[in-house]
RNA sequence: GGCCCCAUCGACUAGUGGUCAGGUCAUCACCCUUUCAAGGUGGUAGCACGGGUUCGAAUCCCGUUGGGGUCACCA
């Protein structure tokens, strides 16, 4: 292995979603290829074909490259070690079954569901470790079936899998990654089945073989896979393969603790896609959940390409992670403030677009839709987002008249002068020139000061009869954007909406 | 239950024998301020426990406890 071109896979079966724990692993494979100026390869596992999801296959390669994650060789891309999809590999596993069955290393087994479910149940009420039996171990393999039944059975036609002979008492060593030394006792393993009755391998068999044809150098993969270690690892041996290196990721998890699942919370990587998070908000949140620059660092935020340049296992840690998505608000809040604002206009255009079919705006849609006055926008918002769509929503008196006046704040700053004040004031906006913040704010201050009252007498209740609300960004720089013509109508038509109740 | 993995603030983590145990998120207070944010400053908060080893342990060893994973013709 040493010398080789560095080759990792990603290797999901298309059952549906991308879980974010799943992105992780792919993630953490992609980067260390990448680090190592290697190839980062996607298998499709579909060697269960009752749980097969049509258009899954597609969906976790197009979830995938969204989040910047390409493959070097995969389904849709091809490679020179396909096909890269399992059960289009259906003889190559026969082969290499053929040669285990021929090596006394596997064997037909020909019990029924019924039976080992019985035996299983058996076994338990002895206070056992459910196990095989090993009924059908053949005689010259150390068990007590006669080749003769074995024979019959086969010409009879009867439906059988194929099991792999764990050898007894062996002790199966190896080096984790991640974790180091790792040691088991292959007593406590179970003749695993290998071929299923349908003529599919299961995943450990079909996963050894392809991982070895496809020359992959390390194999990193989520920490549910640490106990099936010693099955993998004496496949090799039978075959006499060299294994590959192997890092077993920590698992993510839910606030409690238990496995990242459904049920309590979101975990599909399109769900976060839905609620609006970008890519580089995610990429970066996951790849924190696990591994770390270390010392010498106080940096949070990574692009996919630093990712890349920093990446090691050896900074990934052993303990599982909470996903907890308080920290990717904040990751995603400052992608939002960097970010340029023709990348904004690109994803919020179309949002804002399809709020405009459905709901008709008194504004001019060339105008609202444009880049210039959409950059504005967001200049003014971009730090008081969570999310690239709350442009529009968040703030959507920038493209839709306020229907409501926010309750408590008119009841806190109307005064019985207010709206004679505020109509005073408009002469005053008529004439500006030009309607800019700055000379808007120094009218304001102008307008008052003679007055003796404080700017707040009309900055508040300009606000919420601008926008409806009693937040948002400057106002001057708010009522500049919105422009003199639009400023003018919302005032007027707010101070006969307006309920002063005392 | 067997086997395996893991264990620093609420969360993500730095730390590899000598640190006032550091940072980020969240949270609290204050500052800035027309509001809301953003930003700034400060605070609350952690080495699961018990034994060793050592002049000295968050760091090394053992045990306990706790948590998790896994025990399919699913991956």
């Amino acid at each position: 292995m040493v010398g080789h071109r560095v080759r990792t896979r990603f290797a999901p079966s298309p059952t549906g979603y991308l879980h974010v724990g799943g992105l992780r692993t792919a993630l953490y494979n992609y980067l260390f290829a990448k680090r190592m100026k290697g190839d980062f390869v996607i298998r499709i596992e579909d060697t269960d074909q009752s749980r097969r999801v049509e258009g899954a296959q597609q969906n976790l390669v197009r979830t995938l490259e969204w989040a910047g994650i390409v493959a070097d060789e995969s389904p849709e891309r091809g490679g020179n070690f396909g096909p890269y999809v399992q059960s289009e590999r259906l003889t190559v596993y026969g082969e290499y079954c053929t040669r285990l069955l021929e090596d006394n290393n596997a064997y037909y087994c020909f019990s029924t569901s019924e039976e080992l479910e019985e035996n299983r149940q058996l076994q338990l009420k002895q206070g056992l470790q459910p196990k095989y039996n090993r009924k059908w171990l053949p005689e010259e393999m150390g068990g007590s079936m006669p080749s003769g039944e074995i024979r019959r059975k086969l010409e009879e036609g009867a439906p059988y899998v194929i099991r792999m002979k764990v050898p007894d008492y062996v002790s199966v060593w190896f080096e984790d990654m991640i974790r180091g030394p790792v040691e088991f006792d292959s007593s406590t393993i179970d003749d695993q089945v290998l071929m299923k009755s349908d003529g599919f391998p299961t995943y450990h068999f079909a996963s050894v073989i392809d991982d070895h044809l496809m020359e992959f150098t390390h194999i990193i993969r989520g920490e549910e896979w640490l106990p099936s270690m010693p099955k993998h690892l004496l496949l090799y041996e039978f075959f006499g393969w060299d294994p590959p290196k192997f890092a077993h990721l920590p698992l993510l998890l839910n606030p409690d603790r238990s496995k990242l699942s459904k049920r309590q919370g979101d975990v599909a990587v399109e769900d976060y896609i839905r609620k609006g998070y970008s890519a580089d908000a995610i990429v970066n949140f996951v790849a924190m959940l696990g591994w770390n620059e270390g010392e010498g660092t106080e940096q949070e935020v990574y692009s996919l390409q630093e990712l890349i340049d920093k990446f090691s296992l050896e900074r990934v840690g052993k303990a599982g992670a909470v996903f907890n998505t308080e920290k990717l608000n904040w990751l995603e809040k400052q992608y939002i403030k960097n970010r340029p604002a023709a990348q904004i206009i690109d994803t919020i255009r179309p949002i804002l677009v399809e709020e405009l079919d459905k709901k008709e705006s008194v504004m001019r849609r060339e105008t609202i839709t444009g880049d210039s006055y959409l950059s504005q926008v967001i200049e003014l918002m971009r730090e008081r987002v969570g999310f690239e769509h709350e442009f529009v929503t968040f703030s959507s008196y920038f493209f839709f008249e306020p229907e409501t006046y926010e309750e408590e704040a008119v009841k806190k700053r109307w005064t019985p002068e207010t709206n004679d004040l505020l109509r005073e004031f408009m002469t005053v906006l008529e004439t500006l020139q030009p309607f800019t913040a700055e000379s808007i704010e120094a009218a304001l201050k102008e307008f008052v000061a003679p007055r003796g009252l404080k700017a707040a007498a009309l900055i508040h209740p300009l606000r919420i009869l601008v926008s409806g609300v009693s937040f948002g960004p400057s106002l001057y720089h708010m009522l500049e954007v919105l422009g003199r013509e639009t400023v003018f109508r919302r005032i007027e038509r707010g101070i006969e909406r307006i309920v002063v109740s005392d």
